[in-house]
RNA sequence: GCCCACGUAGCUCAGUCGGUAGAGCACAUCCUUGGUAAGGAUGAGGUCACCAGUUCAAUCCUGGUCGUGGGCUCCA
């Protein structure tokens, strides 16, 4: 029967369609025309082709390429552009997945030979060729044997593979050719090859088959791509500022720290004013752990390794720690701080009423990492964190947990990072009950949910002692770090056999947390700098001011400046070099300095400074005492 | 650990189609004493990452090692 079918766009009125009317004839009808920006359109919520033929009574969204979703579609449909233009120039290359990805899409294929530079080029100038030809995208939907037939013929076995691990029920796959190029795909997709023309290949890499480093080492080749050309070049123009914010650059330039071959990989070298930054978090951890009711505590940096055995850190985290011998005994180097804690609380009788106790540390620690994911300061092989174990009973979980991750997000907050949160669930190679599995991680996302904090489920990705709560925070070139993370472990306290006497006379087993708000100081530190750009505010900066002199006849108040600013602590730095106003200026501005502070005749005459910030902007003339008072008023709210 | 690329002065980079290297900045000395983002001159500084091999000759070619960068796996 030829019933009409009707169809609105959200909020518009209903008009009637004959049943099986294309996606595109519709908008052309009731959108505001067909634009040539339009890529693909939602029918009831569904993203589809415009091609699509539309049966029943629908909703109709157009989705633009500018939007989010239209970007998914362009970008994805680059992949397969990219992927015919690889299999013309290098047949034997295999394709095997090509998703679009935050910024651009990537696509791994299997080619032994690897692709140069030089090849890249040749692909994206293939590229531009399968753009210019305005190829459409043609959609098909066939039954499994068939694509397995078609893709078997094609010799791309990695396709077949991805049909048969589908789940039985589907029995119908869709594919799109475009040109002489066939993939597997679900769609949808720009209508035509012409839409793709704000792309560029930017790098490529090994990626693992299915991302497991058992399988083969395939090549991706990532790109990105915009619905225009001026939004490419924004984005490949905000890659090169990134570039210019990152923390190994910045660390070098601001003499913050090294990292030396000689010393070793992964291995982090401060430098006076790094330490000074570093000095300036530890000091605000400490302050703000006393007043949360932690108490401060050290352990040593080695401890037997039969601990580390009793504890389940030799049979699960061996690879990754080292070893020494100490008269004769093997003893494991700490990569993490729980052991001497889990001491402490054992070394006397605890009650109920001591509950929760909280053990802080600064604790440095040492794991081997895999030489190719060491990082700057982002991934490195000895780190401190701002560790702690609270020890609580079972109905102080909720409350402890809260109480946590309002401490991150006051952190994050004070030092101006925006964060995700990930809850991460059991792992395949861990330890401890079932029960004791679920009653973590309930207590975690029950204390992420009172707190309304919006989280992901990662699963599968806890610690092998317990589930745990992740904030990640990204990098200049929105790469996530991990920093805080709340870990719930039910495991230790049984190894260790803790005990509190409770009300009723009687031994309980405490619940522990793991957990760390900075995260690693070194990793903290790194994202912090890219954050800032190196240009710190007041509080956090190592050096708050630089006294320059107009000529050599300045200097002596210049030193009694200094002097007098060091006393009342004020972070201060002499430059009184035989060089011209203009140029000092220069150099503590390109080292970030929040305040220049200008001496000559005039200031000498009045007993004053000259505040320059750096901004540009200058300040009245006030005593050395008048900008001690400034600077300590504006760090006041950190400190 | 795996894939690809890279490693020349403290930094950023030229260069040599095999005959032991150059710039700018930084550094030192001197001149200059200059009021808000680079004053001038002179000078010093390199086993061309390291180890083998090929060659009359290697910074350059080949292989290996170490390190770095971008990814993958893993992780704070």
């Amino acid at each position: 029967m030829a019933a009409d079918i009707r169809i609105n766009m959200p909020g518009g009125a209903a008009q009637a369609f004959p049943r099986g009317a294309e996606v595109r004839d519709v908008l052309a009808v009731i959108g505001a025309g067909v634009s040539p920006s339009l890529v693909a359109a939602r029918v009831n919520g569904a993203a589809v082709d415009l091609s699509y033929k539309i049966q029943e009574d629908a909703v109709i969204e157009p989705i633009e390429a500018s939007s989010a979703a239209g970007l998914d579609i362009l970008r994805h449909s680059m992949a397969h552009v990219m992927a015919q233009a690889v299999q013309d120039s290098f047949p034997e290359a295999q394709a095997t997945i090509g998703p679009a990805i935050e910024d651009g899409f990537y696509y791994d294929f299997d080619y032994s030979p690897g692709f140069s530079p030089e090849d890249i080029e040749r692909i994206e100038s293939r590229m531009r060729e399968i753009a210019a030809e305005n190829l459409p995208f043609v959609r098909r939907e066939v039954s499994r044997e068939e694509a397995v037939a078609l893709f078997q013929q094609k010799g791309e076995k990695y396709k077949v593979e991805i049909i048969n691990d589908l789940p039985k029920d589907i029995k119908t796959v869709s594919i799109y050719a475009q040109g002489g190029y066939t993939d597997l795909c679900r769609g949808p997709h720009i209508p035509s090859t012409g839409m793709v023309k704000a792309f560029k290949l930017l790098s490529i890499a090994g990626a693992y088959w299915r991302g497991d480093e058992r399988n083969r080492m395939l090549q991706r080749i990532y790109g990105t791509g915009f619905d225009t050309r001026q939004r490419l070049e924004e984005h490949l123009r905000l890659i090169e500022e990134a570039k210019k914010r990152d923390h190994r650059r910045l660390g070098r330039e601001l003499d913050l720290f090294q990292v030396n071959d000689e010393a070793g990989g992964g291995l982090v070298i401060f430098h006076p004013k790094g330490m000074m930054l570093r000095t300036i978090i530890e000091d605000w951890e400490r302050k703000e752990h006393l007043k949360r009711g932690y108490g401060i505590v050290m352990g040593p940096q080695i401890l037997k390794a039969d601990l580390w055995k009793k504890s389940g850190h030799f049979d699960h985290y061996r690879e990754n720690m080292y070893f020494t011998e100490v008269d004769e005994q093997l003893y494991g180097i700490k990569p993490m701080n729980c052991l001497s804690h889990m001491l402490i609380y054992k070394s006397r009788i605890r009650s109920y009423r001591d509950l929760p106790i909280r053990y802080f540390e600064l604790g440095t620690v040492l794991r081997h990492e895999k030489a190719g994911v060491l990082h700057g300061l982002l991934r490195v092989r000895q780190f401190t964190q701002d560790d702690a174990h609270v020890l609580c009973a079972p109905e102080q979980l909720n409350g402890e947990i809260k109480a946590i991750a309002e401490f991150v997000q006051y952190a994050m907050k004070i030092f101006g990072f925006d964060y995700e949160v990930e809850l991460s669930t059991r792992p395949e190679n861990s330890i401890g009950s079932d029960a004791d599995w679920e009653l973590a991680t309930g207590a975690l996302e029950g204390a992420l949910k009172d707190s309304g904090i919006p989280y992901e489920v990662n699963e599968g990705d806890g610690a092998f002692y317990g589930p745990k709560i992740d904030f990640k925070i990204k990098d200049a070139l929105k790469r996530k770090w991990q920093c805080a993370t709340i870990q719930c472990d039910f495991t230790l306290p049984e190894r260790f056999e803790l005990s509190y006497v409770g009300e009723d006379g009687e031994k309980h087993r405490p619940v522990m947390l793991h957990r760390v708000i900075l995260g690693a100081i070194e990793r903290f530190m790194g994202v912090l700098i890219e954050q800032y750009a190196g240009a710190f505010p007041l509080w956090l900066s190592p050096v708050q001011a630089v006294i320059v002199t107009v000529t050599d006849r300045h200097i002596s108040w210049g030193e009694e400046v200094r002097q007098r600013l060091i006393s009342a602590g004020v972070r201060v730095e002499g430059d009184f070099r035989n060089e011209k106003l203009g140029f000092k200026i220069r150099e503590a501005q390109m080292q970030k300095t929040p305040f220049m502070l200008v001496i000559g005749d005039r200031e000498i005459d009045a007993g004053q400074v000259a505040p320059r910030q750096r901004d540009g902007k200058n300040l009245e003339a006030m005593t050395p005492e008048a900008f001690a008072l400034l600077v300590q008023e504006q760090c006041s709210q950190f400190l």
